[in-house]
DNA sequence: CTGAAACTTCAAGTACACTTGAAGTCAAGG
DNA sequence: CCTTGACTTCAAGTGTACTTGAAGTTTCAG
C-alpha cells in the first residue's frame, strides 16, 4: 500500500511538469544534461530533483548559453551528491554576472536605437552602431556574443580597391 | 578625375565596413533584406545607405528577431524613397518596446536566479521558475520567446499515470 | 489477462543562419 | 595586355536544437 514512490517520475510526467517535450528530454539526456534510472522494462525514471535541473537548463538558455556550455556548468556541480543550496548558489552567482552584462548591453542598444538610429544622422562612419567593437557578428544566436566572446569573423578583410 | 563614385560600394568594401562577411551579405540579399545594383559585368554595387540598413539588421538580431521578422519590419519602410529620419524613428520605436520587455524579462530572471535557485527551496511546485507561464519552450533561439510569442509546445501533455 | 496509452530506439527531417567549395568571370595596376 | 585579387552562381555542408516517424515493448486500469 505504498504510495508508489512519488519521487520517481516517468518521462511523460517530467515533460508535463517541466513543460519540456519528451523528445527534448531524451535529447538532453543524450547530451548528458540530465540522467535517469531505468525500470526492469528499460523505461526512464527521473528523480524529482531533475525538475530543478531542467528549470536551470531553460533559465541558462535564456541567458544565451548553448547546451554545451550549460552541460559544462552543470558538470561543475558536485558529482554523486545531490546539489544543495550552496551548489546552486555558486552556479547562479557565476551566471548572474553574465546576466548583468547582457542587461547592460541591451540597455545600451536601446539607448542607441533611440539615439543613433532615431537621429537620422549621416555620420555613419562614427556612429556607435557601426563601431566594429560593438559588432554582433559571431555565429548563430545573436545573443551569444553578449557573453564577451571575441567577435572574430575570421578575416576576409577586403583590400579595399575602389569603385 | 572624378573620385569614382564614392557612394557605390563593392561587396568586399561593404563587408569590410560593416564587419559582415560577403557570404552573409549575399545571403541577406537572397532573403530580400538588402538590395544591390549590378555593374555591366554583373557585380554587386551597394548604395552607401545599405550600411545603415545592415547595422539595423544586426541590431535587430541582437533584439532576438529572426531575419524573417526583420525583413517584414524593413519592408514597412517606404518603398522606393530613401528612408528618412522619421522612417527610422518609427522603426526604432516599434522595436524599443520589445527591447524594454526583453530587458524587464531578463531582470526578472536575474532576480529569480538570485532568489529561487539561490534559496535552495524545495517547493518546486510553486517556484516561479517552474511556472508554466514563465516557460521558455518554443523553438530554437532562447531569446525568441521574450517577444511574447505564446509558448505552445503543441500538446503532448501526458495523462499523468503514476509510478 | 487484455487493450490502449505510454514508453523504447534509431534514423531522418526541420529551421535558422550562415559558410565553404568548385568553376568560372570581371576589374584594374603595372 | 596580362595577371591577380575580387567578384559571380549554385550546390552542398555546418552547427544548434530539437521534432517526427516507424516499428516494436512496457505498464497498468479494468
Amino acid at each position: 500500500m505504498l504510495p508508489s514512490l512519488p519521487n520517481k517520475l516517468t518521462i511523460g510526467e517530467t515533460a508535463a511538469r517541466s513543460g519540456i517535450r519528451t523528445s527534448a528530454l531524451r535529447y538532453y539526456e543524450s547530451l548528458g544534461l540530465i540522467t535517469s534510472e531505468r525500470t526492469a522494462g528499460d523505461q526512464r525514471r527521473y528523480a524529482r530533483e531533475t525538475l530543478r535541473r531542467i528549470a536551470v537548463i531553460r533559465a541558462a538558455q535564456l541567458l544565451g548559453l548553448s547546451l554545451r556550455e550549460i552541460r559544462v556548468a552543470l558538470n561543475e556541480l558536485p558529482q554523486g551528491r545531490t546539489p544543495d543550496r550552496h551548489d546552486w548558489q555558486r552556479l547562479s552567482r557565476s551566471w548572474r554576472g553574465s546576466l548583468d552584462r547582457r542587461i547592460a548591453d541591451l540597455q545600451a542598444l536601446r539607448d542607441r536605437l533611440s539615439g543613433c538610429i532615431g537621429c537620422g544622422c549621416l555620420s555613419l562612419e562614427i556612429c556607435a552602431l557601426f563601431n566594429p567593437a560593438d559588432r554582433a557578428a559571431s555565429a548563430g544566436a545573436g545573443a551569444r556574443y553578449l557573453f564577451g566572446e571575441a567577435p572574430d569573423p575570421g578575416a576576409e578583410r577586403a583590400s579595399l580597391r575602389r569603385r
